[in-house]
RNA sequence: GCCCGAGUGGCGGAAUUGGUAUACGCGCACGACUUAAAAUCGUGUCUCGUAAGGGAUGUGGGUUCGACCCCCACCUCGGGCACCA
């Protein structure tokens, strides 16, 4: 079935490759460099997905491209390995997860080298490495001396069945990832990050970056800026004001109530004053114990209760109005509090509908003029909250923190980085929540770093998005003891940030951020050379198994890479993955198709033998320099479906050439050599070349060649097709207007009507209008 | 509900961004080579029609000499957010 025997082919070539060290990149140098990054992969037990292979093979084809046309190319891979599946399968199998991270790490690598990626293994990081987390945790040091990180009382979620403090992302749908029981709430002292400090900048400098429209407005989206006013409603017989957040001043005369959060502290500091407390302490009672499942549960009905006793003042008329508290109020956003206009905001409708008040239709008004005039200020707010930080987890980070009972919260001097993971026997949660490492008292208990006292380490660990928060600059130095990074290595690497970052859209909202947010930290720190840690950033489709569903161990439709390079190889993997459809959209796997990208190597690698000493034929060397800038173009646009067609189509012109010249042939190999590196590069040699081709010069298209002296367009009557001609391309409108009338065909259908019109469009299309 | 995408043959998809719709690939059918099979090559393959010709890009309307592409209304699917005042 194979024409060319890709085992050896590839396996020859990836050793050589590797021995001579093609992909290391070295830092230094007066030519231009390219820095291409796609996620480091996550090496899970389940070994490389088909999907990996697709990302990580665009930006191959780019990196390779790049290094073709002159750049100093940083390709670089690594293991973002901390992670929950490491611990769950540590802990049901009492296996230390560090070994479960060396086996999984081990099998990827093997699986990543033999596709053929151009990585640069000189680099490889993994963030479980303690050189590596080190300085994560150093980071996370000058955070704390900065003031970023901090620790406050919150409440997390608390899977009852597991008995354990669930991540926000282990959550789905308000029941555990694990166990699907209901998530509960409990309250704990939590490690915070302050990124809600540089939500401004997070949001405005996207404008500096290059990357998908729909990759900033997600952003946008989420940082959730909105400009609005702070009003103060004065509580009647009280010295105390409600402060109420509302984008719509406007409205304020159709104000009729005024709601709190159940968690507004003002209700605490009023409950002298309310008549009804035991019912108001109920209710917010009933509020705390609320699954996530409740509060979000389809109804939606409204629930609420009117502090009785007390009343608010309208500042824009002076009018008393009720006060409430309700959980449609949340107390995370704005002030805690609104001023309710039932007759233009839908929830205060259903509200006020269901508690039978008013709802009033008065004019609007200028919201800047009466923000004023009430003494309210425009202010701006985001819906992005801070980062709760703190894991009750044992495979993650130690955050480097001890407590003493004097000193309060104390940072590890940084000389006494990394705090190493210790040995435990069970990786399991404690039942009060606590980290695994809450009971190892050896390890636990320790001396306070100022006043060297008794003291207690952090037992919380740091969530998995902390380790991938810095990884890129890493990779510029990966060995460096002293520096998380020299300022040399990011300079030369990272003048305008990483060049080209592709990953996938579900890391938009947290990993894109959060490293946006370390990395903006690093540059007020000045440690790092931008502001912005990626200048471009694209976003990859998923591959669905076949019939366009998920693919899933469960369901058993999954697709092993390793069975495809070993039936076909690892070239025509990459091609067929490249070819399966458009890069950013969702395509399905099928297995039936692939052998038609085998097929199209092979066809190669046979016109190979038909290769002479010779000019092309004229007809074919204007089609490899069209498929040359087009497959050129293409690349940059991420167009890669269309690139190998097009290298298809030429192909297929080969194979009917009489004369095919060694000299395009060549060129040929080298448009293809990103794609199909092993098999490019044995021809390429195989036609006497005794450099890599992965080193040669990427081919420039002859701007002659790629127009036609002669072309076909269409012919239009009353805008139908109805026949076609054959023109010279610079034929003026007037002898292309006598040429096509005295066409047999077109006079045929042009009759006795007379001609009102004729439409030409250079090299496009004439049209007749009669 | 809001914000992004997408909807084209039996299937994956292409269309120079307003100019010959269905490139390329898979599949299927027939043929060549072969004792035979595989591989390979050739021909055909949206639809109705013997043909001339007509009809098709989710649906309905509009703009235009001309619309898969732009505008309006709607339907379906995928992704994100979701009581954010």
């Amino acid at each position: 079935m194979n024409n060319y025997d890709h085992k050896k082919i590839e396996k020859k070539w990836q050793g050589v490759w590797e021995k001579s060290k093609i992909y290391e990149a070295k830092t230094g140098g007066k030519g231009k460099t390219f820095y291409g990054l796609i996620e480091f992969p996550y090496p899970s037990g389940a070994g490389l997905h088909v999907g990996h292979i697709r990302s990580n093979t665009a930006m191959d084809i780019i990196s390779r491209k790049r290094r073709m046309e002159g750049y100093n190319v940083l390709y670089p891979i690594g293991w973002d390995a901390f992670g929950l599946p490491t611990e769950n399968y540590a802990i049901k199998m009492g296996i230390d997860p560090a070994k479960i991270t060396k086996t999984n790490t081990d099998v990827f690598r093997k699986q990543l080298k033999s596709v053929g990626f151009g990585f640069d293994w000189s680099r490889e990081i993994d963030t479980t490495n303690p050189a590596y987390f080190k300085w994560t945790q150093w980071i996370f040091l000058q955070m704390y001396k900065k003031g970023l990180a901090y620790k406050h009382r919150t409440t997390i979620n608390w899977c009852p069945k597991c008995k354990i403090g669930l991540a926000n992302e282990e959550v789905v749908g308000g029941v555990c990832d694990r166990c699907e029981s209901p998530v509960e709430k409990r309250e704990k002292e939590q490690w915070m990050l302050a990124i809600t400090k540089y939500a401004d900048r997070l949001d405005k400098d996207l404008d500096k970056t290059k990357y998908l429209e729909k990759i900033k407005i997600q952003q946008r989206n989420w940082i959730g800026k909105s400009e609005g006013s702070e009003i103060e409603f004065p509580i009647k017989d009280s010295l105390e004001k409600i402060k109420v957040f509302t984008t719509r001043a406007d409205t304020i005369f159709g104000a009729t109530y005024v709601v709190l959060a159940p968690e507004h502290d003002l209700v605490t500091k009023l409950k002298p004053q309310i008549s009804n407390s035991k019912e108001v302490e109920a209710y917010i009672k009933a509020v705390k114990d609320k699954t996530d499942i409740d509060r979000t549960s389809d109804d939606k009905e409204k629930t609420g209760v009117e502090l009785k006793g007390i009343r608010a003042i309208n500042p824009a008329n002076g009018e008393e109005v009720s006060i409430w508290i309700a959980d449609y109020v949340l107390a995370t956003y704005g002030t805690g509090a609104i001023m309710a206009v039932p007759q233009h905001d839908e929830r205060d409708r259903d509200f006020a509908t269901k508690f039978n008040l008013p709802i009033i239709d008065k004019p609007l008004v200028d919201t800047k003029e009466i923000t004023d005039k009430v003494g309210g200020k425009i202010v701006t707010k985001y819906k992005l909250r801070d980062w709760v930080f703190s894991r009750q987890r044992y495979w993650g980070e130690p955050i480097p923190i001890v407590h003493c009972d004097r000193c309060g919260y104390v940072p590890v001097p940084e000389k006494e980085l990394p705090i190493l993971l210790p040995k435990v026997k069970s990786y399991v949660p404690t039942d009060n929540g606590e980290s695994p490492l809450a009971i190892i008292s050896k390890w636990v208990n320790t001396t306070c770093p100022k006043c060297k006292g008794k003291a207690k380490r952090e037992t919380d660990t740091m969530p998995n998005w902390a380790g991938s928060s810095w990884y890129f600059l890493r990779y510029t130095d990966p060995k460096n003891k002293k520096e998380f990074a020299s300022k040399k290595a990011l300079k030369y690497w990272m003048k305008n940030g990483v060049d080209w970052y592709n990953g996938g859209m579900e890391h938009t909202t947290l990993h894109l951020l959060y490293s946006r947010f370390w990395h903006k930290f690093l540059y007020d720190m000045k440690l790092v050379p931008t502001s912005e840690p990626y200048m471009k950033r694209t976003s990859h489709g998923m591959i669905l198994a076949e019939g366009g569903v998920k693919m899933s161990k469960s369901i058993g439709n999954t697709v092993d890479p390793k069975e495809i390079v070993a039936l076909y190889g690892a070239d025509t993997l990459r091609i067929y993955e490249m070819f399966i459809g458009p890069f950013d959209q969702s395509v399905a796997w099928s297995t039936e198709s692939i052998i038609g990208s085998r097929r199209f190597l092979d066809k190669i690698a046979r016109i190979q033998d038909r290769v002479k000493n010779v000019k092309s034929d004229d007809v074919l060397e204007k089609s490899l320099h069209k498929t040359i800038k087009k497959v050129s173009e293409d690349i940059e646009s991420m167009n890669f479906n269309t690139s190998v067609s097009s290298m298809m189509v030429l192909v297929n012109e080969m194979e009917k050439s009489q004369n095919i010249g060694i000299k395009d042939f060549k060129m040929f190999l080298q448009i293809l050599a990103p794609f199909a590196p092993h098999i490019t590069e044995e021809l390429w040699q195989k036609l006497g070349e005794k450099k890599s081709i992965h080193k040669s010069s990427w081919p420039k298209w002859d701007k002659k060649k790629v127009v036609d002296e002669n072309i076909t367009i269409g012919v239009q009557i009353n805008g139908k097709v109805r026949t076609e001609i054959t023109i010279p391309v610079d034929i003026n409108e007037e002898d292309i207007k006598t040429l096509v009338l005295k066409d047999k065909k077109v006079s045929e259908w042009i009759g006795e009507k007379p001609i009102r019109r004729v439409i030409y469009i250079k090299g496009r299309i004439i049209n007749i209008v009669v």
